[in-house]
DNA sequence: TAAAAATAAACGAACGTTCGTTCATTTGTG
DNA sequence: CACAAATGAACGAACGTTCGTTTATTTTTA
């Protein structure tokens, strides 16, 4: 199934109309983002730009099925691991990485505001938060016994909290200037194995 | 120092649409309110808004500082407190009450997309955090000796983390529909407990 | 294979709205 | 009366989107 010459410049186009699109909302922000800016940064007319994608709304939708993407990627490199320490820490360090990161620290904002005026973009979201909560429930869990009912529960409520503080923590770091130094990330770390962990260990 | 009749109505004037331009904002996200909203949802011409703030950012910026003020409640009750772990316990318990109303979460990450492109309002934000921090600093550090230099450092790291987990609880809490359940916030008071003591106690 | 027909990328003017803001005017009160 | 509060028409700029058109490629047909 090969591609002429054709399909092949309109899918380079499609993906470099999506870069500008990112990078303008994040500069701007996804409401003070306009198509013709969008356009201009690609340097595309605006007419070209309502070919590749129908509206406002497909451009949006498409970056955060990207975000699910990213996420995937974590999901998979933490169930790659074996043992419990491990699979969390590199929970923690993967998600944080890719929070932290400006450009995706500040599409978290928009998009969040964005996801709560339009029922599409938040259902993605939601999703895509359940996935990341059980993916941490499983590691927090790994070659331990079989989880109670009330023990399942509680795993899901420090999940919770785990990703929330990285979230909080990211989005301090990535809306800075400095990015987070190496003894900040170890904080982190420490701060939440102390908190994760149960009273007994 | 008593005012006149004329001048009390336009004072009441002055937050009925400082209370307008909230709900709207919290509804429809700031970039997505005009002016002409706020006047319409305040029962007013919008000439008349314009009598009484020069512009659309005046309305953003008082917001802010009406933040601010939520802020330095919180403040005084954990000054007021003469134990460690209760100023710890109250800190916690109001900053998540002021953080996790629907509203309040909502313009978070509106004033937050906000403060990303105007650096006044930036910068009110960053004083705003370094108050909390410091007021959290003093609540962990209480009755307790004299900080040294690196200790006082790492109380800076944790508190920044303890508040980071707040908020990002909180914004999970008031974004989505339902309210904390106690056993929720016992768990996060539970999770900020362990992350924030050192591993001796 | 050469010509004809179909397709879709690319363009930018134009449409109808809405935006933030201004201002001349009217209304109401001290 | 004097003056502040209140009004809404008006402005130009910008918005998302549509449109007719041109141009380059692909597909079909003779």
């Amino acid at each position: 199934m090969k591609k002429g010459k054709r399909e092949l410049a309109s899918d380079a186009r499609r993906t470099q109309l999506m870069e500008a699109a990112i990078t303008c909302f994040a500069e701007s922000g996804i409401a003070r983002t306009s198509m013709r800016d969008i356009a201009r940064k690609a340097g595309v007319s605006i007419g070209n730009l309502y070919n590749h994608f129908p509206g406002r709304d497909d451009l949006i939708a498409e970056i955060a099925r990207m975000e699910t993407q990213g996420l995937t990627g974590i999901v998979k490199a933490v169930e790659a691991c074996g043992e419990r320490k491990q699979a969390v820490e590199t929970f923690v360090s993967r998600y944080l990485e890719l929070c932290a990161e400006p450009v995706s620290a500040v599409l978290t904002i928009e998009i969040t505001s964005e996801a709560l005026r339009n029922p599409a973009i938040g259902g993605l979201f939601s999703r895509n938060r359940d996935m990341l909560i059980t993916c941490l429930i499983k590691a927090m869990a790994l070659n331990g016994p079989e989880l109670s009912r009330a023990e399942e529960k509680r795993l899901r409520q420090v999940a919770g909290l785990v990703t929330d503080t990285i979230e909080g923590f990211a989005l301090r770091i990535g809306l800075g200037e400095k990015p987070a130094s190496n003894a900040d990330k170890e904080a982190l770390m420490a701060f939440i194995d102390r908190a994760a962990n149960r009273e007994g260990t």
